[in-house]
DNA sequence: ATTTTTGAACTGACCAGTCAGTGCAAAATA
DNA sequence: TATTTTGCACTGACTGGTCAGTTCAAAAAT
């Protein structure tokens, strides 16, 4: 009773083969996209039958819902105890920024294929887990915005800046860079993409100089 | 004679055919994806028979190589322009990048459609034409490397750049900047979101300041 | 005893690619 | 001028195959 059957929600056994199922999904995905992907693969590549897969899920579109909520649900964590990491330790929030940006990185490091996948699927129109897309895209990007909005409070940050519009593009900088090192030079260590990226923040974000 | 079979290469007749396959081909892809797009939805949009199809293209993955050859082509075209311009005009590195910056935004502001699917379908592997993409991905970024390269040689820019991520994060912060507002916020002006992005560029990564 | 998984067979919709045939304008022939 | 021929561009019904989702009895795990 203790060890097997969490109280809460769903049993230990079960919460693996979803997790097996993710697992195996988020890879196929990936590299060929959500229509190109089969079920039979799916089940294939996890290791269970294809029966189980519809057992644990009501279809495959659900399980990829499922799948982009739980791995938003990761990044959003771990932006945000970036983000409060750096206030506790006293720093501005060009200091939370950078953070942020080690944080996506790292993020991107250890799951480049739901990074890949998410970016695929981001712009798309006519979906139908568009709007459990749109959802979590804003939780996200939520994040960056709000550290955008305190440094311009906060005096820390020019008040012509564009919050919105500056978030994504900051975003979009981790999110292509960090694809491009993971695609075409894999040997590039973190702290080399981190350098780099910092470097395009600093300065003009920033107040006047 | 003269007016309806054209001499040199292709007939006018099969030119426009082709003209309105890519042009229902982008929309139909970006909205949905490759595998999820017929060739059926394909020929209906653009007001052909499915034969027509498989009369100009080998193969709907040929359709879409040739789309995106297509469309890089013409970014790339605009991009060199741009920076060529302000050379010209006496201009530094700095303001070559602003212009290309610009470039890419009036581009994306007239094919949002085209650089949807672009983004969604880069960095994917496993794809029959993963290998077109990669060299007309090139060719793109190429364009910014080549900037970046001569402002470092000329002083402007400092030596401690990365040019290949920094090109990278350039092109995804306008991409990204660039769908966000195309996605979410269409109603700002071209004007405005070169605006953001522009100073995000300032004072960093020119020189010391 | 209950929950979870298995595996294989089945259905019905959907889809890439094919092919025999049509329409038509220019060129050849009479 | 009137006619026949040529071949390009296009058509759309058809084929062979694929795949999401279903079903269910039996087995395994807890």
């Amino acid at each position: 009773m203790e060890s097997s059957s969490a109280r809460s929600g769903g049993s230990t056994r079960r919460e693996a083969t979803r997790q097996k199922l993710y697992e195996a999904a988020v890879t196929l995905i990936a590299e060929q996209g959500f229509s190109a992907t089969t079920v039979d693969e799916i089940a294939e590549r996890a290791g269970v039958a294809k029966g189980t897969v519809y057992y644990n899920f009501a279809s495959k579109s659900v399980l990829f819902e499922e799948l982009l909520r739980h791995g938003v649900g990761l990044l959003t964590a771990s932006l945000k105890e970036a983000a409060e990491r750096t206030a506790h330790e006293g720093g501005g929030k060009v200091d939370a920024l950078d953070a942020m940006i080690r944080a996506g990185l790292v993020f991107i490091d250890r799951y480049p294929a739901f990074t890949q996948l998410y970016v695929a699927e981001l712009w798309r129109t006519n979906r139908a887990w568009q709007s459990t897309l749109m959802v979590v895209r804003q939780e996200a990007v939520a994040v960056v915005e709000g550290v955008l909005r305190e440094g311009v409070a906060a005096g820390e940050f020019s008040e012509e800046i564009d919050v919105q519009l500056t978030a994504a593009a900051l975003v979009g900088m981790v999110l292509v860079a960090a694809l491009d090192w993971k695609s075409f030079q894999p040997q590039r260590s973190l702290d080399d993409v981190h350098a780099a990226l910092s470097r395009l923040l600093q300065g003009r974000v920033s107040g006047r100089v």
